[in-house]
DNA sequence: AGACTTTTAAATGTCTGACAAATGAAAAGT
DNA sequence: ACTTTTCATTTGTCAGACATTTAAAAGTCT
């Protein structure tokens, strides 16, 4: 594990390139110790804050994890598909908030991805599943609801779905793309949005997995996102008739 | 801008969050200069090595860029699809390789997404995508190419795919899938794989495109997915023997 | 001998102070 | 007016120190 003397950038950038590639390359396995900071600063011949750096830049992308006192140190952390999925999550969110992401794109690339999974989860889908979307659509259906907590149910309604598929690498892709849009989707909820079609669209979808029935579902998750992007060019025009 | 006192963790951590959050909630916009080391030392009452570690952690995410010199300092970095792109291949492969997948649930993943964004791409693709999909299957077709410049050709083939869905993010969603895959289709691209196959599936699916076929697309995209499920059984079968 | 307490050593977390290097802007010189 | 020099600001790096946490070792009592 050597540093490159003629890379460019910070001695803790190229310190943390070296261990990461160490760990990616498998020269360093899960659960394994890393050297102290200090052996590591003598190693790198840096001094400890440098190498501290380093490891945080590490820190913040999970790869490893640190622990205080005797027999302490930094360790290779397995990662978990929940960290995977809350760093996809916070990427995502930054990602459409920073680049002005037309909505249009934005739901077209969520709908299609959910779709994708649509005929696993018809297939798949077990009585939890289906058991947690019956509640969700209960629970959106109560009048009393606050608009933020209409949102969380409807974007716990959509995990569901995709959890339905019974792949832990596709809900793990598609967690970002669904939690990252609920800002946007926001935006149209609190004015136009009706629960009472978001509610039916939801019970269509969970009668046709129920069923087994992927066509359905396929043809419901359609019409819901037909009705999505309808609703944003509402209010595109409503906008432009105010300005 | 301040930390919660009574927050649990580091100091390096709470400050990283604090600045994350002022950012994501748009406190700090994009570009927008921060205070420097030494006055955010100040301000969160902590040394000048505390808050860099806390910026480090930032940088690791790409959030902020650092600049040295006079009117340098730390910018609220705008994060660009490459740099979302790259982190989440990282993420992925460390996901995929520490975490034993099995290789249908990856496989499954990969081609259900693909599939999602084929209907997309027959209708889209231009002449640029089209052809650099024919390049990458001359590439392919070339006898003295090495395995792994076949592998990097087969994945740029796929991005083009997808890339033809003129969905920017969709391609972010999908980019980790896909080339994230990469090492663990290695594993049998070096021992079963024939190549004539592969190059035959990827004409099949750049004459669906160029036609405007999408039906065709998600078949040959099927049909390439089971064939390399099959390939993935044999070996498996191959390997119960040996053993 | 075994269970409990105390001590100790190792490691991370944090601080202070300092210097090096880069860089843009102001000042000086032509 | 233009070029060069100087300078202040800011990040990058270093050295050394102390605080805090923690597990293991040593000691003590029953």
């Amino acid at each position: 594990m050597k540093i490159d003397p003629k890379s460019t950038g910070d001695l803790s950038t190229q310190i943390a390139q070296a261990i990461r590639d160490a760990i990616i390359g498998g020269d360093l396995i899960v659960d394994e110790r890393l050297p102290s900071e200090a052996e590591l600063a003598d190693q790198f011949q840096v001094s400890r804050p440098t190498v501290r750096e380093a490891l945080k830049r590490l820190a913040a992308q999970s790869l490893i994890r640190t622990q205080r006192g005797a027999s302490g140190g930094a360790f290779v952390n397995r990662l978990s598909f929940q960290d995977a999925y809350a760093q996809q999550v916070t990427t995502s969110t930054l990602l459409l908030s920073m680049n002005a992401v037309k909505f249009d794109t934005a739901c077209e690339a969520r709908y299609a991805l959910e779709r994708a999974c649509g005929p696993l989860s018809a297939e798949r889908r077990n009585p939890d599943h289906l058991a947690t979307m019956r509640a969700e659509i209960h629970r959106q259906s109560q009048p009393g609801l606050s608009d933020e907590a209409f949102c969380a149910s409807d974007v716990a309604f959509h995990r569901a779905l995709v959890d339905a598929a019974e792949n832990p690498v596709l809900s793990y892709q598609l967690a970002g793309a669904v939690e990252a849009m609920q800002p946007l989707m926001n935006m149209i909820t609190f004015t136009a949005r009706s629960r009472e079609q978001i509610v039916a669209f939801h019970t269509r979808i969970a009668d046709a997995l129920e069923a087994h029935d992927s066509a359905a579902v396929d043809q419901s998750l359609r019409e819901l996102a037909a009705y999505t992007i309808s609703l944003a060019d509402q209010l595109m025009r409503k906008r432009k008739q105010t300005t």
